[in-house]
DNA sequence: TTTAGGGTTGCGGTTTTCCACAATTGGCGC
DNA sequence: GCGCCAATTGTGGAAAACCGCAACCCTAAA
């Protein structure tokens, strides 16, 4: 099961693999280790839901390499990067390109676990926004062509009939189309609509 | 006059300042430097545009109080960070504050200089939306009470008779209240009204 | 060929919206 | 008190939206 939230570990030293595996556990976070990015890569799946903690300095593809492999992939888990090496640049750039957190070794851990936490529970919220834009995706997907053209005039406030004239069909057919559309897309009126396509989706 | 986008330069190190103040001007780009965070601060206008080149560690205030500082007044400007140690926990807090980028010394002019011509782009897609949204802002504080209690409900997509039974008047009432809020905020028909108001305020 | 679905249209009728004209009430500042 | 403004209401009519019913055309799949 991919879907149950994770801390998704990513070092190639097998000790800091397990300390993390073993903290994280003893803080209820439930784990998985990879042993080098391109593991982690192989196994990679958009469903997979939680955080990543990341390497930075790793024999094989480093931890920031990891970073955008996974950002061209879609990944959207939040990015935790440990280093051992001060290296500002390194940790600007990751930062830059989205990494939720760049942390020193060595690190507190009751630090890193509070970042954990709080990157789970972006995760968390990133999802549910995600899942509500995903069914907005979807209604507006089972539209057909005509409905959309049709939508596209009613947001841009216009009346029926200047709609019917614009497409050059009879007022009635565009109130059909219009009918469809709410139907569809599980609202009630033109303004539901708006909020709807402009406000999640 | 501080509207005209500037870069803010604030450095200790008079050679920096003039040096700064130098490169941006050969590359076109206006600046204005101050020797410490204080002095910057004392100055600091919300109305003022452009971006803020930072350094991180000065005699008095340091770049990153001085950041919170400008936050804390609602300073919107992209902050650039210029620092002459290596420093990666005072990176990640500054980017993770919202700082624009994070530069090491010895920089590269000709990188710098982009950065900053990106943050000065930056800061003016900022201003263009604020202005749009302060725009939207200032209309809805012109509407009246009974009217704001009228559109909220236009907004939930009811009916002008349910609006009146709901509100206790005469559904007359409520579309005189509807003409007058579509007048006042500039808008034709219920759908703008609702992007408006949830896309840009 | 039959079936299914999308796009199209007309008819007739109900409901809402939108507006011009006209008027009343109550608070507020001069 | 007087004038101003927001809020309120009514009348009456034109325009638009909304709906159920019935139907036709065309394309693609079974």
């Amino acid at each position: 099961m991919n879907r149950a939230p994770l801390a998704h570990i990513v070092d190639d030293d097998e000790a800091i693999r397990d300390a993390l595996a073993w903290l994280f556990q003893t803080c209820g976070v439930p784990s998985r280790a990879w042993m080098s990015g391109d593991d982690f890569l192989a196994d990679y799946d958009p469903a997979m839901r939680g955080c990543v903690v990341l390497d930075v300095r790793m024999d094989g593809m480093s931890g920031p390499e990891c970073l955008v492999q996974l950002l061209a992939r879609g990944c959207t888990m939040p990015v935790i990067f440990l280093t051992g090496h001060a290296d500002v640049p390194v940790a600007v750039s990751a930062l830059k390109k989205g990494a939720f957190d760049f942390i020193e070794k060595p690190f507190n851990d009751n630090e890193l676990v509070n970042v954990v936490i709080d990157a789970l529970a972006l995760d968390a919220r990133r999802q549910a926004n995600a899942a509500a834009r995903a069914g907005t995706s979807a209604r507006l997907a089972s539209l057909s062509a005509r409905e959309r053209d049709v939508m596209e005039r009613i947001l841009a406030g216009k009346l029926n009939k200047v709609i019917a004239d614009e497409l050059d069909i009879a007022v009635r057919t565009v109130e059909v189309h219009r009918a469809r559309i709410f139907e569809k897309m599980g609202v009630k009126s033109a303004v539901e609509l708006a909020q709807v396509v402009s406000g999640g989706g």
